[in-house]
DNA sequence: GGAAAAACGTCAACAATGCTGACCCAATAC
DNA sequence: GTATTGGGTCAGCATTGTTGACGTTTTTCC
């Protein structure tokens, strides 16, 4: 699926096969070549686009943005999260999260509940109808993944885990590992 | 990953599930459960934010942000490319992209050409200067990529390309074929 | 018990980058 | 020779990010 027309040019910089002429058949990987890394840029510039483009469009119905559909997200995969954690995953500012958050609050999107072991905590939580409209993006997204999950094939898939995963830093990782660990409240 | 503590009350939504334990070890990509999707998206959340993380901090010192990147990069992709043909693989109006390419002319790092058989047409090029913007931002993604390529292996790689491919929708793709076919100057 | 710190909220202003609508010019096309 | 096309520009608006400065409530700690 590289260039069809080109003589491809940019395939084998990674790929372990030894017999491509010389390249080290070993760390390979070191020799990232510059078309390579230029089409990871583009995939990543096509593809987020695209991977949004359909739920921004239901979003903007509803007057809202992208910011909204992250809070809704991050809120409903951690029923419970705190205004400062979810402000750790977001990596914006108070006023930032303010904006979109104080409306969904208003318009009964998300709901607050003072923390019982830390009163000065609001611990957000969707409400039915936040988890519906949660519900919505997120299967409208489904198809746009599932379609390319299904495309690419199930050893991809792992590739593609493996890759995001790798760009991420630290913190991204470490925010990560929460968001994937035992729910907070199973300790409770 | 999925939920373990929760009551977890949202996961059989689309699951065909035959048998909770018994993951359908074959074409299981139709079984596109609830927490892989949800693990999708904060992969491309954090994913893109830290692969654009590096260059936007260069960006923000030279007081641009990330649509002059996609200008310098679609740019030094195709040199001699029109306004017409960058509006279309960006997907945005004149206006927004004339609010990052005038300034980009006036301070030196595109130049404009007329075209040759249609002199309506300004061709777009990257000067010296541009280019070594390009350069430095280029370089900064690469060590993100390429720390990422090489945690993840040649096989998660190409994995990765696939499913980034299949996100795309048609238009993406077909400009992304446009970007990897050989340059209209090699007709020329 | 009282001061400091933490968690959260909020006002104000600014910046980047999208958008629409309305025009304009120059060159090409019919 | 008129209509269309490629490109530019002015004006205004929306989203979502930023600083900086305060205010409130609750916890922590000496």
């Amino acid at each position: 699926m590289t260039g069809m027309t080109r003589p491809a040019p940019l395939r084998e910089a990674m790929a372990p096969e030894p017999g491509v002429k010389d390249p080290p058949a070993g760390r390979n990987l070191l020799f990232l070549r510059e078309e390579e890394l230029r089409l990871a840029q583009d995939l990543m510039f096509f593809g987020y686009r695209d991977f949004t483009a359909g739920a921004d469009q239901i979003l903007a119905d509803l007057g809202m943005g992208r910011a909204h559909h992250r809070v809704l997200h991050f809120v409903g995969r951690r029923p419970g999260i705190t205004v400062g954690e979810l402000l750790g995953i977001l990596a914006i500012t108070k006023q930032s999260l303010g904006r979109v958050l104080t409306p969904l609050v208003e318009e009964g999107y998300v709901t607050q509940a003072p923390g019982r072991a830390d009163r000065r905590q609001r611990l957000l939580s969707l409400t039915p109808k936040g988890a519906a409209l949660e519900r919505r993006l997120f299967e409208r997204q489904r198809e746009t993944v599932m379609a390319a999950y299904r495309e690419a094939g199930p050893q991809a898939v792992e590739g593609f885990r493996r890759v995001m995963r790798g760009l991420m830093g630290a913190e991204a990782r470490a925010a990560l590992a929460r968001l994937e660990a035992p729910g907070p409240e199973s300790a409770g």
